[in-house]
DNA sequence: ACAATATTTAGACATCTGTCTAAATAATCC
DNA sequence: GGATTATTTAGACAGATGTCTAAATATTGT
């Protein structure tokens, strides 16, 4: 669960996509439209991060809009601040 | 170098290692004790925690002792926290 | 200097991961 | 219903990663 979280934010695409989702909703294509790479292999790191729970999609027509859940995200940080990053606020 | 850090974050042992670190320091001897892998195998992600910055070693005589570094954690988090986490604290 | 202890480095190997192309599924438009 | 658009799934493949054993390096004690 934690693994599949920290696994997901490895790779530094993935995490271009998690910003662009942290500006604003985009849809698979509008997404794929940002990068080099095959559409397919965008498709597959959507798979990974909503595995991951870090997104939510939602069908709305042909397109299926993506979305950060930024409530993991909360946990994410709680976690390492709790464990790691000392009493100090971070 | 944000890369190698999540990278390094994203191996369940290193995580542990981390955790452990996060107690108190301790040589690489004692971690290695922690885990049913061979010794070269955590003196392999010792190594990969060192190159992303999150543990620091220092000589001890024979041992080597690392320490966690919790300014990185902390960087981390700040990361976290201003891209997804949205408005809200965590 | 030699033996013992602590740790890393080297090399091999199986598995995982990111990428690709091609095919499949789903919804829309004429 | 057939063509078009949007997205995912399947299968292949190269490169990265975690693990192992064996050898190398460094320090200490006799």
């Amino acid at each position: 669960m934690r693994d599949a979280l920290f696994r997901a934010l490895a790779d530094p695409t993935r995490r271009r996509i998690l910003e662009l989702l942290a500006e604003r909703d985009h849809t698979a294509g509008e997404i794929a439209g940002h990068f080099p790479i095959a559409f397919a292999s965008v498709s597959h790191h959507l798979g990974v991060l909503k595995g991951a729970g870090l997104v939510a999609t939602e069908r709305e027509g042909q397109r299926i809009r993506y979305r950060l859940n930024t409530t993991v995200f909360q946990d994410v940080v709680r976690y390492l601040m709790a464990k790691f990053a000392g009493g100090s606020d971070a």
